[in-house]
DNA sequence: TTGAAAGCGTTACCAC
DNA sequence: GTGGTAACGCTTTCAA
């Protein structure tokens, strides 16, 4: 393994020089600087990054912090980071997020500048003593999707969200809108999908409508649970002509069990997603969607801007806007249409 | 930042005694280790990842160079990956490949121990000069859904795999089946589409049935892709009756454009993808199932192993058996349904 | 403008 | 068993 004392060594020089041309710095002799370069291309030389980073103290990382970073929302979000990343000399270290168990070992490890040079958390509102001990340890954190009091976000309005969806049913004509979203006790502390039923029961109270319990149903972030709950609602004696489901993986879970109860959709059952992820134009789902890519690229750019502009990262809150987008399930509901 | 040195002045020891106790090496008293264990537990001290490296020679980290992170085949396989390193000591480093260019940058940087203590390599074969440097440089690395001599590698049967799924549309009676896969100057030398048309053409000769070059199209790895290209057949004056694509994604592609024709599946068109990626259970479709998760896991193990073990790594080839999922889009062809 | 040398925090070897 | 100390490869300060 050839070393900067090699590289010293050939072009004649000493280390301290060698470095001083490797990191651009300004005191150095055209000649010299040709002379380390050459000696650099002749060994084929590469910084040791580890060295470097023993040395700078820190280590050109960044870390991602991502619970379930194979749903399909979150994977739209690290191609955003994998993006601003790109030209930058920042590599991306995974850290997947299965438990509350699991997120607490990840935060505990990354507290310290050496692990990571930043972090980018998505979906995930670190518990306060994480928190502190982040800030104490001088780790700049941008959260994507999630809010902490004085942390740098980038989120959209979940509220705002939910009205949208469900303003656009109650203009169809529906009145028997039903909610299908995340299981509230998920131990994580997510919120959007509260969110959007908060602005779902605003709509709907806004428009007279009162929300029936029963119309509203919560269960994991998952396809199979949806439909299974999907299926409660579709089996009530006064059927829901429409769903709002919190994001568009349940909202095809929706779909399905619409199939499988021999409705069709959007005439006898009209759906709403949120995200707008790959499968949603796919399946024809009327969303609210999310920039997903923004949110994980805007949410980089903004570290990496602290990261090397050196300058301390501003807690400020990025929003980004939210859009519907009007496809194949949704219609007005068939007059007198009830089970 | 507490180090091991202040660990060592308040336990009363020297930073060697530090060391070993960290590490459990053998020769340190019960008492010592006590003693040790408790300043630990006092200052809180977590070992600096980066001083360790340097000392060591190694970063308990693993490269994972993927093309295309975002499609559901690689991010399943990643998946298994994750699981593998779980419980490991190694972080995950994401190198994102979108183009040759940008395949050879992450290669070059990763000829160094110092940048990942061993590479993961999915569906792509590494050049022939890259991997020789990587060799020199003592680089363990695993292929995943690739092959390079002397390099180990899990893989599965592609050519196998278009057999299976070609045998069945012919076991139902179709006779004009045609394959949609990936282009084959995709410039990254990806094997896996050609291979499963190598199996698709083997199983048509054997029939005695001719391979039409115009059954036969090729197009980038996008459902959208797909669709045009499945149009094309759609509209060709002897329809195919079945048609094979090369992967779930592009099968989908197949999907949308048989709805745009107005054809049913699978009364006027069968249709067979190869993964099983999640969406495919959802739209019914029948495909050729490889274990994407399991491959990813394998793959992380055994160079885990290797790397824990300290073995060097065998290059033995890894198989995973093929499973033909039979869902709701093949049938027997409609006599006489001829467009 | 440049070289020498002192860190950075660990590990590992060598005495004791 | 244990402490001291030399690596590990780089950056940076201090003199010259």
């Amino acid at each position: 393994m050839v070393t900067i004392a090699d590289v010293a060594a050939t072009a004649g020089v000493g280390a301290g020089t060698v470095s001083r041309v490797l990191n651009d710095r300004p005191k150095v002799s055209p000649s010299t600087r040709a002379r380390v370069l050459a000696a650099i291309e002749e060994l084929e030389y590469r910084p040791n990054p580890l060295a470097r980073g023993l040395s700078l103290g820190r280590c050109q990382t960044l870390g991602v912090v991502v619970p379930f970073f194979t749903h399909a929302s979150a994977v739209e979000r690290l191609r955003g980071i994998v993006a601003a990343l790109r030209d930058s000399r920042y590599d991306l270290v995974l850290f997947n997020v299965e438990s509350p168990v699991h997120r607490d070992e990840h935060f505990e490890a990354l507290t310290r500048r050496d692990r990571a040079d930043g972090l980018l958390v998505l979906s995930l509102p670190p518990p306060p003593d994480h928190l502190a001990r982040l800030r104490a340890a001088g780790v700049p954190i941008v959260l994507v999707d999630a809010t902490a009091p004085g942390v740098p976000c980038v989120v959209t309005d979940d509220v705002e969200g939910g009205r949208i969806a469900t303003r656009h049913l109650l203009s169809l004509g529906h009145r028997d809108i039903a909610f299908i979203g995340d299981s509230t006790a998920n131990g994580f502390g997510f919120t959007s999908s509260a969110r959007r039923e908060e602005g779902y029961g605003q709509v709907l109270r806004a428009a007279g409508i009162r929300v029936r319990r029963s119309y509203v149903r919560h269960g994991a972030h998952e396809r199979d649970v949806a439909a299974r709950l999907a299926g409660q609602l579709l089996r009530l004696r006064v059927r829901p002509t429409a769903v709002f489901a919190s994001s568009d993986v349940q909202a095809t879970g929706v779909l399905a069990a619409a199939r499988s109860h021999g409705l069709r959709v959007p005439e006898d059952l009209s759906v709403v997603g949120f995200d707008d992820i790959e499968i949603s134009a796919y399946a024809g789902l009327t969303t609210v969607r999310q920039p997903l890519f923004d949110s994980g690229y805007l949410g980089a750019r903004h570290l990496l801007d602290a990261l090397e502009g050196g300058t301390p990262i501003m807690a400020a809150e990025h929003h980004l806007p939210l859009e519907l987008v009007v496809r194949l399930t949704t219609t007005k509901p068939r007059s007198g249409a009830r089970g």
